[in-house]
DNA sequence: TTGGCGATTGGCT
DNA sequence: GCCAATCGCCAAT
C-alpha cells in the first residue's frame, strides 16, 4: 500500500500490491478485469493548447494519494475552456481565486461551485495565460471504499460521476489548488497506456455563455460518464 | 460594503 | 423534471 502512490515510477515489491487483481467494474468489457501501475504524465507529452489536452486526458488516471490509502480513477469525462472563453473563469484576467489557470500546463485548478461542490480543473496553454480543462468524471478503479465511504454511498457509479461528486470521492478542496499534477503527491495524472474507447464531444453542461461549443469529450457508451442521454450519444 | 450569480447535487413530484 | 441548499467571488454601489 505504500510506494508506488507517493513515487509512482519507482519500483516496489509487487507483493505490497494488488493491482493487478480483478476489479470487475468494466462490466462493458469482459476481457478487462485488470489494471496496470498507472505511470505519472509527464508534462513535455501533454499537450499545450487547451481543446487538444481535453481530448488527451480522455482515458488517462486520476491518482489520489490519501492517509487512506490510494483512491484512483480512469478520466471519462472533460470540458474545455480555452483562451478567450466568456465561460471560463479566466474570462476577466487574472483573480486571487483563478490564479492557478495561468499556471504553466498540468497544474490543479480547484474552487467551489455553488457554495457546495469543488470542481478540479487542469492548467493549460503557455504559462501566464489563463485556461484550462473540468474533469467532469472517471471511472472507479482503485480505493474504491475509500470512495465509497467519502460520498456515503455503495453505488459505484455514483462515486465519481460529475465534477463535485468526484472531488469529493478523492477529497479534493482548495488546498489541492495550483497543485503540479505532473509531479508524485497527494494528487497527480497518470496513464497505463490503455486505450480510452471511442470518444464523443458535446456542448458543455451547466453553462450560459458560448454553451453551443462542442467543447466536452467523453468515453462514448461509457457509464461512468454524467450529463444527460442525449448528450451522451 | 453589498447583492447577484453560478463549470452542482440530491431529494421530491 | 423541478428546485432548494449554500457560500465565495467580484462587479457595482
Amino acid at each position: 500500500m505504500t510506494g508506488w502512490p507517493v513515487s509512482p515510477n519507482t519500483s516496489v515489491s509487487r507483493s505490497s500490491l494488488d493491482l493487478r487483481a480483478p476489479i470487475g467494474l468494466s462490466e462493458w468489457d469482459e476481457s478487462d478485469t485488470t489494471v496496470a501501475r498507472p505511470r505519472l504524465l509527464d508534462r513535455a507529452d501533454i499537450p499545450v493548447e487547451t481543446v487538444q489536452l481535453a481530448g488527451f486526458l480522455i482515458g488517462k488516471m486520476l491518482v489520489r494519494v490519501l492517509a487512506e490509502g490510494v483512491a484512483a480513477g480512469r478520466i471519462v469525462e472533460t470540458e474545455a475552456y480555452p483562451i478567450g472563453d466568456p465561460a471560463g473563469h479566466a474570462y476577466r484576467g487574472i483573480t486571487p481565486r483563478n490564479r492557478a489557470l495561468f499556471l504553466e500546463r498540468g497544474h490543479a485548478y480547484v474552487y467551489l461551485a455553488y457554495g457546495i461542490s469543488f470542481m478540479l480543473n487542469v492548467s493549460s496553454e503557455a504559462p501566464g495565460v489563463g485556461a484550462g480543462v473540468l474533469i467532469r468524471a472517471i471511472e472507479p478503479t482503485h480505493g474504491i471504499a475509500i470512495m465509497e465511504q467519502n460520498r456515503g454511498t455503495e453505488r459505484v457509479r455514483d462515486l465519481a460521476r460529475g465534477p463535485g461528486r468526484l472531488s469529493a470521492a478523492l477529497e479534493i478542496d482548495r488546498r489541492l489548488d495550483a497543485i503540479d499534477l505532473c509531479q508524485a503527491g497527494p494528487l497527480w495524472l497518470g496513464s497505463d497506456g490503455r486505450a480510452s474507447g471511442e470518444i464523443g464531444q458535446s456542448k458543455r453542461i451547466g453553462i450560459t455563455r458560448a454553451a453551443d461549443s462542442l467543447l466536452r469529450f467523453y468515453v462514448r457508451g461509457n457509464r461512468f460518464v454524467s450529463g444527460p442521454q442525449t448528450l451522451n450519444r
